[in-house]
DNA sequence: ACATATTTAGGAATCGTTCCTAAAAAAAGA
DNA sequence: TCTTTTTTTAGGAACGATTCCTAAATATGT
């Protein structure tokens, strides 16, 4: 277990955003000064496959990072770009039920307007009319 | 309307697979030698806005494209990497009636062992025991 | 047909991520 | 503990998918 890892993974227990690579990168570099980006990414890496953290996939965008293990999925808020958490249960039998698949795993991932956007758009809307 | 976009939508439309935007160019390259890659993705682009097609955006990988409208989703065999349909309906109500959020859209992915990878792999099992 | 607007080819640039290598650090062995 | 072996690191180059740039070509409106 190296320092470099240990900081890795303190700081996703300690950050309550859904942060990518490139920002637990500079929050590390804060700490340790010459820290290597791949030495991110590898660890990252390493941590999704020993099931120690979950990665986000974001399509066309930097993954993230979640220290939650519970099954869950994300939105990504198509105005200002935050990244939060939907429940909706897990999808893995209702697919395999209907379909001569084994599913390892899925990737949802739901584009819309967060509760704040929402509720700031309708407010605009209000004061157009 | 050019000659180029022309191309390029029928290409998907006669393809079976869901083809990536490289392959769709290298499609179109056999009948127009010197179309332009960026002319394909900025095609493809106007396409998904306009509803003629639909992109399936898959993480960490080329995105693909459908010539299908129908509410559907994907998956991409994590053994021979061929991507399928999958059917579960449309979960944007489901979504909306357990969050304060508006859906505009989202992007399901399944990692599975497709019908075939997952026979083939039965078959290995018997000769094993 | 002519002016104007849109689209193109071709290539450079970008972004997230992975890969490379020698050096450093950690783990294992005695 | 000291030494050997194994793993991990820093730093930077490389990569793959995609986007951006510009002058030239093509399409459109009148």
């Amino acid at each position: 277990m190296t320092k470099q890892r240990e900081l890795i993974y303190q700081i996703i227990q300690d950050s309550y955003e859904h942060m990518t690579a490139n920002e637990i990168y500079l929050k590390a570099k804060e700490i340790m000064p010459n820290i290597a980006c791949g030495t991110v990414y590898r660890n990252l890496d390493l941590m999704v496959k020993a099931n120690e953290i979950k990665i986000i996939e974001v399509p066309n965008d930097s993954n993230r990072y979640d220290k939650t293990l519970m099954i869950h999925d994300h939105y990504i808020c198509v105005e200002c770009g935050e990244v939060g958490d939907v429940f909706i249960g897990d999808l893995k039998k209702t697919i395999e039920k209907s379909h001569n698949i084994k599913v390892e795993s899925y990737n949802l991932i739901v584009h819309c307007l967060c509760e704040h956007c929402l509720n700031k758009k309708r407010k605009e809307k209000l004061t157009w009319n």
